[in-house]
DNA sequence: AGCACGCCGACT
DNA sequence: GTCGGCGTGCTC
């Protein structure tokens, strides 16, 4: 290979001594400088190994502007250069943009590109067998068919051989032994068999023809644009999607499908596989180590052209990627929010833009920032309405509360109670949704008053009966349920205050002791496994009543549910948190679709004390419309996403004095600044909680530009606890791309 | 982010 | 006398 002239780096290697940068996971904020040995070949996007301090790390070779000079006395040379495609420029520069958005060091956003350890290297090559012409001593049926087979001249594995022939690979070895085949090596299998774009195509009709038409001219543009598909459950989304994932398939390149994690399902990976002949790739955090590093190293070498993935799969270094679809990109999920802070949402955006090719975001209730981006025209909005002829939608009503109120002590108004009854008699199941864990939410002394409050971040201690414990949905510390007051020592004065699932399922069963009456909750006894069993003996229909949080309202079909009762619709209005009212909308919308899929005739009834409420009547009239365009004047008055003409900053940190001190920092290092709100402990993330002096600053805006300058003012001013200033701009980022 | 170094409290 | 808590500083 010629040397000198082949420089990637600027001009002629000096033969002594050439140094690239390289970025290493940690949070310095540019690459370091490595010696390249001599005869070794790097190029920008080079995946090496170099060292670090005591120990050996990855990185990847970076480009970009010359660093300064480093002390030639700290240069060490790289240890090793991987075996793998190097990272494209086009995934490069979207490390980068990542990187300045979130204000994040570039070494740790180059990390999240390379979490496959030891999948850098080429898989091992597979040993196989292949005919080698000679017949074996004595024909038996058995060797006929693997020969009948093996004939073709193919290579097979030894497994897939015996599995193919439908014989035990005892067989097989004993024709091996008689030299029938040959050993050769044979490139690893793929991970996932090949999705064939034309496998399972169904005829679509109608209005979602015409949605599969758009979409389908967006891919063939070839250039980037994004499109917000909307429409609630049942109206065919995923088939319309299915259909520009066909066309990208048809033109060669690949298609990666995010998905909030807990939607990554056995159900989705079935449909896929029905669609197209092949299940897509897996990403999320729990894959086996082993299928991680195929699933990275394929993505990477185009082999896997399908992946459907969570939030990380964003940085998978796709070979050339021509699609990505954001499902439920409403979903709060697609945020992380530890170390480097992003929304994978407006992140596949970017990478869209970056790698000029189509984005688009799913959901039947959007967000509110995205449903801006389709009014205004920025996004393409596709609208799919509810097919003709499909499953009426549930019959939905408010119940007033202070006209139906519950009897003392309880929590359900006879107008859901009665509805209860009539459906379990009818032999059919009604589900009662509440969003709150436990049985109670607080605890109080009736002598003196205390209220039972967490030790180390001051929530209160919700009681959970069922386990005999008081626990913190904070910080997770729990203790056992005490039975005299902490405070003046009194016996058998405390009180639970507020329902919680728990407190609703012993109410259910004073009024309904012959029917079977379950709770679901994620903190149920006996983990995922037994959640998932739960969830097939309902759908199978044993059990009357359901009692849930949040968990009952994704996916699972129960087709015996014909009433949904939302025990406090209004749970969640009143948190101080900006988006209270759309996450209500979208729960809400969520819970209250899980009835009426089944052909039964279906009710819902909302239990609430503010009919009037605009999330209320967009839910029972079914205008969604409206509620957005309320929503959306709303938060221009008061200054929020995505209309803050100034910016809107809002704290959090482990207590309010902490957070309220932290504003008032803000407010002097940057007094133009308008429309700080401080949150709470009880809004604050738990990973913030969990680590002490930890506060974050969301900062909502228009202009990156202006925000990040001001941040930087900001941050240098304001007070700053060991350095844990955690930012995340939370703008659209189609503004200033 | 890791990891070493270093300085004060309770214990095999 | 040591073990171990976490504060501080460094890594091309």
């Amino acid at each position: 290979m010629s040397d000198v002239t082949t420089d990637l780096f600027g001009g002629p290697a000096r033969r002594a001594g050439r140094v690239v940068p390289v970025l290493v996971p940690m949070p310095a904020p540019r690459p370091y400088s490595y010696a390249v040995p001599d005869e070794m070949h790097v190029e920008p996007g080079s995946v090496v190994q170099v060292p670090l301090g005591p120990r050996q790390v990855f990185g990847v070779v970076w480009d970009g502007a010359e660093d300064e000079a480093v002390d030639p006395k700290k240069l060490r040379p790289i240890t090793k250069v991987f075996d793998c495609p190097p990272l494209k420029e086009e995934h490069r520069r979207f490390l980068d943009w990542v990187s300045t958005y979130t204000l994040s060091p570039p070494g740790l956003v180059a990390r999240m590109a390379l979490r496959a350890p030891a999948g850098f290297d080429p898989e091992p090559m597979v040993e196989g067998l292949r005919y080698s012409g000679i017949l074996p001593e004595r024909m038996t049926a058995a060797r006929t068919r693997v020969l009948d087979l093996a004939r073709d001249g193919l290579s097979w594995t030894r497994s897939g051989l015996a599995h193919a022939a439908g014989v035990s690979s005892s067989v097989i070895d004993g024709m091996t032994a008689q030299g029938v085949f040959e050993t050769v090596f044979i490139p690893p299998p793929p991970v996932v068999p090949l999705p064939d774009p034309d496998h399972g195509a169904s005829r679509l009709e109608g209005a979602q023809a015409e949605a599969a038409a758009e979409l389908l001219a967006e891919v063939r543009a070839l250039k980037f644009s994004v499109s917000l598909m909307d429409g609630i459950t049942g109206s065919g989304k995923t088939e319309v999607y299915f259909e520009a994932i066909a066309e990208t398939l048809r033109q060669g390149r690949q298609v990666l499908i995010l998905l909030p994690e807990i939607a990554l399902t056995a159900s989705f990976l079935e449909r896929f596989e029905s669609r197209f002949g092949a299940k897509p790739a897996e990403w999320h955090s729990d894959l086996a180590p082993k299928t991680r590093e195929r699933v990275w190293r394929q993505a990477a070498t185009g082999d896997v052209r399908v992946v459907a993935g969570a939030r990380s799969a964003l940085f998978l270094p796709f070979d050339d990627l021509g699609l990505i679809i954001v499902d439920e990109e409403h979903d709060p999920a697609y945020k992380q929010e530890d170390r480097v802070f992003y929304n994978a949402r407006d992140m596949a955006v970017v990478r869209g833009h970056i790698g000029r090719f189509p984005v688009v975001l799913v959901s039947a209730t959007p967000s509110v920032e995205s449903q801006v981006n389709g009014l205004s025209g920025r996004y393409r909005p596709i609208h799919l309405p509810v097919r003709f002829g499909d499953a009426a939608l549930p019959d939905l009503h408010l119940i007033d509360m202070r006209r139906h109120p519950p009897e003392r002590g309880g929590f359900l108004s006879p107008v859901l109670l009665r509805a209860i009854g009539k459906t379990v008699a009818k032999g059919e199941q009604a589900l009662l949704f509440l969003n709150r864990r436990g049985y109670a939410p607080l605890t109080l002394c009736r002598v003196c008053g205390h209220r039972f409050q967490c030790p180390q971040c001051s929530s209160w201690l919700v009681e959970h009966r069922f386990r005999g414990q008081i626990q913190c949905h904070q910080c997770g510390y729990a203790e056992r349920t005490p039975e005299c007051c902490p405070e003046c020592g009194t016996f058998d004065h405390l009180v639970a205050c507020g329902p919680g699932v728990e407190r609703i399922a012993e109410e259910v069963e004073r009024h309904f002791p012959d029917a079977r009456t379950i709770v679901l909750s994620s903190d149920i006894l006996g983990g995922v496994k037994r959640l998932r069993l739960e969830l097939d003996a309902i759908a199978k229909g044993e059990a009357d009543i359901v009692i849930g949080t949040q968990l009952v309202a994704k996916g699972h079909n129960f087709p015996l549910m014909s009433l949904v009762g939302i025990v406090d619709a209004d749970l969640g209005l009143a948190n101080g948190d900006p988006r209270a009212a759309e996450r209500t909308f979208q729960l809400l919308s969520q819970v209250t679709g899980r009835a009426g899929r089944s052909g039964l005739k279906s009710h819902g009834l909302l239990q609430t004390y503010q009919p009037q409420h605009p999330v209320m009547q967009a839910i029972v009239s079914g205008d969604a419309h409206a509620f957005y365009e309320r929503e959306i004047a709303e938060r221009e008055r008061a200054h929020l996403p995505p209309f803050g003409r100034l910016a809107s900053i809002i704290v959090s940190a482990d207590t309010r004095n902490d957070a309220e001190a932290h504003a008032r920092a803000l407010r002097l290092a940057a007094p133009s600044t308008q429309g700080i709100t401080v949150l709470g402990p009880a809004e604050a993330p738990l990973a913030l909680v969990r680590g002490r002096h930890r506060f974050r600053l969301l900062v909502h805006g228009q202009r990156s530009s202006d925000m990040q300058g001001f941040l930087k003012a900001m941050i240098a001013a304001g007070p700053r606890e060991r350095g844990s200033v955690h930012v995340q701009l939370d703008i659209d980022p189609q503004s200033f791309l």
